[in-house]
DNA sequence: TTCCGACAGTGGGGTCGCAAT
DNA sequence: ATTGCGACCCCACTATCGGAA
């Protein structure tokens, strides 16, 4: 198949906003695609590679060659050179990347050059990624959406799932299993903003567990064989030896674990989330990196003990396996309850101790990858402040004329000024960007740079954020942590907006 | 007919490792 | 020695479609 026929259906589907014509062009390319380039097309087609990552970014994509006439290049082709990409290493990689990029693109129509760019730069903009390609997998297939889903779970990589299901069917699809060694799709939680309101939407009594600041690990156990996985599912054995030992130690020796690894401090309290963070990621010398850092895991699900997959069981079944394989100092506390008043002083319990919040887990529901039915919610407290803005960013995509991305600041009663925390984007709808960018226009001071228009300090906007974390970025040294917009503040002036010692006190 | 679950899109701060400067 | 970049850790929120109620 020619790479031409991938960028014509992207741009059909994204040229459909309704999603059931969008499975159409989709089923309908995976139907005429040859088994060896299965793989590739819905690895493309849902805004991935097979390489996962190639080392190329938005930056090497600027100033591409000149695109050809003809179309000519097929998948394979394609996907050979991406890997050779993949593979540069040591010095004068980064010229030979760019190299063999610019070798692949001019070989290309402008067409596909402009997919091509876009799936390198994650930027597909299609409106359609895995969810909607699962479901063009299945109607390509003649199988049940439920019965890819379940697939994928297993396998944690669509493309295969996929390929699978166009030669082989459902029987194809019901023949992954849990493999020991490969990683699942991790499950997810949605959210809710008190306990009550979570056990409210699952409707019964439920677990309300700690929810851990720290990051997320699959651990996984063959005999003496360990091998622990990130929540994308990379590799991390060898940053995480703790987790390695702690495995080992447990009697059961065919083992799938689900749980969170964090960095406590020697009160046991939580060390912030940048010291875990920057742990786990340090691979040069994790002996030393462990003596300054160890790291604490904690278990919270068990997907196979023994030679038993669990995860279609009832989560309680598969907590009380976990209970009966891992010592008590492994697992996430948690109490199980209906009562919301009990649940609530949990919570609060849980945040006295420093730590992030909890997640209230349905008793009933099996493990699955993604958001689906909702047996997960998470509850966090939030923190509010009344910020001026400073500035703001033209936005891009579907926000593309609108002046979206704010610089937030907090009043500086010394400096009689205003010091900047950070930025965010979230929470604005359209009505809002129409009004803002308006506003800010006639407030305007001047671009800094081509991307960015400084205004007057006088709007005054309600932020919610997650919490304050030290900073080396912003000049107070601080910055928020997921800083979203609730309201502007229009009965208030700028004078009257909280001040950076505000700030500073709630730094942890 | 209305409601709501799932999805995609739009970006946030921080850290590490590596190549280039 | 420093800087720039890519990758990955954590992530919240709104708009939209279409099946469920």
């Amino acid at each position: 198949m020619l790479l031409i026929d991938l960028a014509r259906t992207s741009a059909a589907v994204a040229a459909d906003s309704a999603r059931l014509a969008k499975i159409r062009h989709l089923a309908e390319l995976l139907g005429r695609v040859e088994p060896g380039e299965a793989e590739i097309a819905i690895a493309y087609l849902s805004g991935e590679l097979p390489q996962r990552q190639i080392g190329v970014g938005w930056t090497s994509l600027r100033d591409l060659p000149d695109p050809r006439l003809a179309a000519t290049a097929t998948l394979g082709q394609v996907d050979d050179l991406l890997s050779r990409v993949k593979s540069q290493a040591g010095p004068g990689s980064q010229t030979a990347r760019k190299a063999l990029v610019t070798e692949l693109f001019a070989a290309l129509t402008t067409p596909e050059q402009t997919f091509l760019s876009r799936l390198l730069r994650g930027e597909l903009r299609q409106g359609a990624l895995e969810g909607v390609m699962i479901e063009a997998i299945a109607k390509a297939a003649g199988a049940p959406a439920a019965e890819v889903r379940r697939a994928l779970t297993l396998r944690g990589w669509l493309p295969a799932v996929g390929a699978a299901a166009l030669s082989g069917g459902v029987d194809a699809l019901r023949a992954f299993r849990l493999e020991v060694g490969r990683p699942v799709a991790p499950m997810l939680a949605q959210s809710a903003t008190s306990v009550a309101a979570a056990l409210d939407k699952l409707g019964g009594p439920a677990a309300v567990e700690w929810k851990l600041d720290g990051v997320r690990i699959q651990a996984h156990r063959s005999g003496d064989t360990v091998s622990v996985f990130s929540r994308t599912l990379d590799e991390i054995t060898a940053q995480v030896p703790e987790v390695v030992e702690a495995v080992r130690a447990c009697p059961a020796t065919d083992l799938v674990l689900d749980g969170e690894v964090i960095a406590l401090r020697a009160d046991g309290r939580p060390a912030p989330f940048q010291i875990t963070s920057g742990r786990v990621a340090s691979r040069t010398d994790v002996d030393k990196a462990r003596r300054t850092t160890p790291l604490s895991v904690f278990f919270f699900d068990a997907l196979r003990v023994d030679g038993a997959d669990l995860l279609d069981l009832p989560g309680e079944e598969r907590h009380a396996a976990l209970t009966r394989t891992v010592p008590a100092g492994l697992i996430a506390p948690r109490l199980v309850t209906g009562d919301a008043a009990s649940g609530e002083a949990f919570f609060a319990e849980v945040i006295r101790g420093g730590h992030e919040g909890v997640v209230v887990k349905s008793l009933q529901t099996p493990y699955a990858a993604g958001r689906r039915g909702a047996g997960w919610i998470k509850v966090k407290p939030r923190h509010t402040l009344d910020l001026v803005v400073l500035a703001a960013e033209w936005g891009s995509g579907r926000r593309e004329g609108w002046l979206s991305n704010l610089h937030l600041g907090a009043r500086d009663p010394d400096g009689g000024g205003f010091v900047m925390l950070g930025k965010t984007f979230k929470g604005l709808t359209d009505e809002l960007l129409t009004w803002q960018t308006e506003r800010f226009l006639a407030l305007a001071e001047g671009p800094t740079d081509s991307w960015t228009v400084a205004v007057r300090p006088e709007l005054v906007v309600e932020i919610a954020f997650d919490g304050v974390q030290r900073s080396s970025r912003y000049p107070g040294g601080m910055a928020l942590r997921f800083a979203r917009v609730i309201r502007y503040r229009p009965d208030k002036t700028a004078d009257q907006a909280d001040t950076v010692e505000t700030v500073r006190s709630l730094m942890v």
